[in-house]
DNA sequence: CGTGCTTAGTTCAATACGTGAACCTATACT
DNA sequence: AGTATAGGTTCACGTATTGAACTAAGCACG
């Protein structure tokens, strides 16, 4: 039982102009008089609303199109140089920040390498603060035009005042980097799951696109997902929802790092493929394990291929998307040539309807959509809001 | 990516004053001054609202409560009176019409048997049109009080302008339920799977109660569940989300009657566990048949609650709910004694996070609730629109 | 070259909504 | 009877969308 908040006639502006600025974005350039076919406003709505925009520079003409006998139609389109927005990737092995003007166009970019189980907290905020500073100086974008930094970390990202995180492999229990954050900067500050910002990231500018109930599946050493679900990614009670790798497909199944046993990640995570091909899982370079594995093992990828299956069907009779799309750097790999197999193995576990309503498709964004999607939050929270800028950054 | 209507003053009305009857509805009798603290809204808009609520007869007063030193209170109430919903379950022996009042005492029921694999579409139609007359003539409600019929019914309900049902088990393959019953009516049908009607009804009005992520299993023959996001029942793309009886748990497992083989069904749904216990599934009465193996037979049940435990597993993981309620006939009577078990089993196979922030309890309601859910489809759509009456009901 | 036609975009009065402040109302206590 | 207190109503105001009237900018054709 949803309990919507009370409205008033401010809300419906907000609310109208956010609507207007997202078409404008995904389907624009678009002229006035389109804009009111398209959002279902009135000319005279559109007008004063367009009026506003460009004269807060949000939205800027975009050249003028002839129309055969008739004043011609002037293109509006959001402005790309507004503001700006920072995406940050923290993962095992390095910290990447990356800046985005509007139309996520990337404008500088920053590396910072981790040391394997060197992963203070400190160090890690310090690395973001100072690659913040480093890509605007790069960009030359000054901090009062960045909308605000997204940031994609492992781990379950508990929502509240402090933001703290819980990540098992770096040894986070509870740690506030929301709160280190907003210490070290004036700029607004969004956190999310990595594999979640992927997903976002494929849901806004990848293979989801359009899609209103979709399943963006992630395959890496781990196995994730981020569930869609009316066009909103699923968080759930506590923020945790799409731990899809720990789906048990056996009862006393293989052993996984998770404590339990016959999770799906055991069977179809790379680490699990690797193992049951008896490569050592000490390799130092999984990518081309995997590889070998592909070539010269059918008997193993035969296997991964139906428990992927099993996997996948469990997720179209539950949640019957219209779309799932496979990413993750494993699941490319899998996916590239296996997806015929793979969609196969799907149907057989899956119930008809279902089956035929979703579209199962690989990845198009790679496994560097981490930053993307992080800042994609930072994009998402300005189409909805159009928050003026330079409040934030005040301080 | 949500793409919200166009917005406006109206609609912030029409919002206002759903949220307004929603909590009249479960947090009244309120006062006016009351209600400003639980809708937000200030008392100006309380006090017109209030006013054109009264004149429209759907909410009435309900007494005063003295306060010492001031003006007393007086209570405001919806109506039950103002209307009357209609509930339908077609199942697999009966169909059974209900009738309700708006607080969803029953006034008045009607059964007809069925005979078995004999479920015309024209025969069932009729049987509940029938059964509409004679719950209206019992409960002498005139027909233009009645702001609805919501139909339970099994299989897939595709909707659409003809509201088309798929269902295996009746020989039902796209039969346009909605459009024979909209021929034969002139009130609104609401039409929706059984399972969901009954999970509905455990949102509103059972165990489910405030919760916005919960997840209601219903486990009979078969086992299904009613996926509850953001306080939304969830319908996926083709309106069939909440198949979660077809979740694999093992691969070339036991054969299910979907076709499959591994199905969670095949192993914890009625028939799956007589089966396990070696009984002819041939049986006249299951629930006896399942009482007796819960009695004798310790080792077909304790992997029953495995099986049930990692089943549950998956949703805790892949959903985060905050509550899970286990429902139908025979999730009732395993989980009378055994919910103990169930949890330890589901404790095993999920997440430590998601498992903190779920229960897991029964549900409250009985399997009779299929009607109830029905009429709460009803009784949903008029909470949220407050549609005045009699419009529908013209010719 | 100017008149009419067509399409794009703007302005304005009408209408709807929620709100704060001033106001009215009904009780208990003294 | 008077006063304090709390519940409830009224109204001017600011903000919102909209249809209708209007202006703007091009083309075709005589």
């Amino acid at each position: 039982m949803a309990r919507p908040e009370r409205r008033t006639v401010r809300d419906v502006r907000r609310g109208n102009r956010g609507m207007l600025l997202r078409t404008l974005y995904f389907d624009g350039p678009a002229s006035r008089h389109e804009l009111t076919g398209l959002t279902g406003l009135s000319a005279a709505t559109i007008s004063t609303m367009t009026g506003d925009l460009l004269a807060e520079d949000i939205i800027v003409e975009a050249g003028q199109v002839d129309s055969d006998g008739g004043r011609p139609r002037v293109l509006l389109r959001v402005n790309p140089a507004y503001g700006h927005v920072i995406g940050v990737d923290v993962a095992e092995t390095h910290v990447r920040v990356e800046l985005f003007d509007l139309e996520m166009t990337e404008k500088a970019r920053v590396d910072y390498s981790l040391r394997p189980s060197h992963h203070d907290i400190e160090l890690v905020t310090r690395r973001i603060l100072a690659g913040i500073d480093v890509v605007l100086a790069d960009g030359q974008v000054p901090a009062d035009r960045v909308l605000g930094v997204g940031i994609g970390v492992p781990g379950i990202v508990e929502r509240g005042p402090d933001t703290l995180i819980h990540a098992k492999t770096f040894g986070w229990d509870g740690v506030p980097l929301g709160a280190l954050m907003r210490a070290g900067t004036s700029l607004p500050v969004f956190i999310d799951n990595g594999a979640k910002t992927m997903g976002q990231a494929e849901l806004w500018f990848g293979g989801g696109r359009g899609a209103a109930h979709a399943v963006i599946v992630l395959i890496g050493s781990g196995v994730g997902a981020t569930v869609v679900a009316d066009g909103v990614v699923m968080r759930g009670a506590s923020n945790s929802a799409g731990e899809w790798g720990h789906t048990k497909i056996a009862l006393e199944g293989r052993q996984c790092r998770c404590g339990g046993r016959g999770c799906l990640e055991a069977y179809i995570g790379a680490e699990g493929i690797l193992d049951r091909a008896g490569v050592p899982t000490r390799t130092s370079d999984w990518q081309a394990a995997l590889g070998r594995v592909l070539e010269t093992r059918p008997d193993v990828i035969e296997e991964t291929v139906a428990y992927l299956g099993m996997g996948l069907s469990s997720l179209i009779n539950l949640l019957n998307p219209e779309r799932i799309l496979i990413g993750g750097w494993a699941g490319l790999m899998i996916g590239r040539d296996l997806l015929p197999g793979i969609r196969a193995a799907a149907r057989v576990n899956s119930l008809t309807q279902p089956f035929n309503a979703t579209s199962i498709i690989l990845g198009e964004l790679g496994p560097d959509a981490v930053a993307l999607g992080a800042a994609t939050l930072v994009l998402e929270e300005f189409l909805n809001t159009s928050a003026p800028l330079r409040l934030h950054a005040a301080s």
